[in-house]
DNA sequence: TACCAGGTAAAAA
DNA sequence: TTTTTACATGGT
């Protein structure tokens, strides 16, 4: 099964899935041109694969489903409506580089830029859990843990002669094992937030999905600062990655202030207040420009990465 | 070898 | 109320 997918322009697949590579293959990578992940429709985990077929600068996606005979059930909109969502296609970035237009360190790394739209997890869920990970440690070894957990917890879809799989759901994770979840290299607190929150999901306790469209940024971070294991920094990642809100800037992230430092105010050390300060001029626009400025940083302009294997998502 | 890295909740002061 | 402390792993 295949479908094509014809996404907003501007937009530079290769540019905007870098991200992903050096992802572990048997969940999500970034290789050869092609990105691989495992997606659910209509609750079955099926392989896609994406590479852009398009001329002349004109961006056209190709998908791969697997399995793709006639007996699987799924819907191919489902599908291309799953994958805008993980990839941002329908998001315009030309009202992001008006907006920021006036700012001339922004204007140039837009222009090194060009293109890049931010990706999103496929679930609210997934973004928490992921962000829950992150806590505190490097992006390498967030990366490392994570992979573990998916491949311990998630559904296994065989496919290409290949074994991949599916981020796990709230029920693959309410009843795991804690010592099986610190056995990926997570600490044993973070064990207890992810079992928890994935009990509450699967007992109806939170609808994290119904989040999606409904309130202002800021009262969705305060109500998700009530769950266990979620502070700010952890409530503006779900924000952003999960429900897309490319209005939160996540001020108090480490990676976001050392971005700011290196481009704006060399040798300076910025607090998350200054951080805020800065960010102001972006208007409803400073997540997708927080992005921006940390894919700048590490990419040193436009060259190689700064620091290899350290990444965003 | 230590020390640090996209934090957080609980303990101590 | 505000300030420490423990936590996990892997890179430097």
């Amino acid at each position: 099964m295949s479908l094509l997918i014809h996404p907003v322009a501007p937009y530079d697949f290769s540019l905007s899935c870098r991200v992903f590579s050096g992802g572990d293959p048997a969940f999500r990578t970034f290789q050869g041109g092609i990105f691989s992940q495992v997606i659910r429709v209509g609750g079955d985990p099926v392989l896609i694969r994406i590479r852009d077929i398009g001329e002349d600068g004109d961006t056209v996606l190709a998908v791969n489903i697997l399995p793709g005979g006639e007996e699987c059930g799924y819907c191919t909109g489902d599908v291309e409506r799953c994958i805008v969502r993980l990839l941002g296609l329908d998001d315009d970035l030309k009202g992001f580089y008006r907006a920021t237009e006036a700012d001339p360190v922004l204007a140039r790394i837009n222009s090194a830029l060009f293109g890049l739209k931010m990706p999103s997890s496929e679930t609210v869920f997934e973004a928490l859990v992921t962000s829950i990970i992150e806590q505190q440690i490097s992006t390498p070894v967030a990366r490392k843990i994570e992979s573990r957990l998916v491949k311990r917890f998630g559904e296994e879809v065989s496919a290409a002669g290949r074994t991949t799989f599916a981020y796990p759901r709230p029920e693959d994770l309410a009843d795991a094992d804690p010592a099986e979840i610190r056995g990926c290299g997570l600490s044993a607190r973070k064990g207890e937030y992810i079992i928890s929150v994935a009990r509450m999901v699967k007992d109806g306790t939170l609808d994290l999905e119904s989040l999606r469209g409904t309130g202002d940024s800021d009262s969705l971070i305060r109500d998700l600062c009530r769950i266990r294991g979620i502070g700010r920094w952890t409530a503006e990642f779900v924000l952003l990655r999960g429900l897309h809100r490319l209005d939160t800037f996540p001020a108090d992230d480490l990676g976001i202030r050392r971005a700011i430092g290196h481009l704006y105010c060399p040798g300076e050390e910025v607090s998350p207040a200054r951080a805020r300060e800065i960010s102001r001029q972006w208007g409803e626009w400073k997540g997708l420009a927080a992005y921006y400025l940390l894919v700048a940083d590490q990419h040193d302009w436009r060259g190689a990465p700064r620091r290899q294997g350290n990444q965003i998502q």
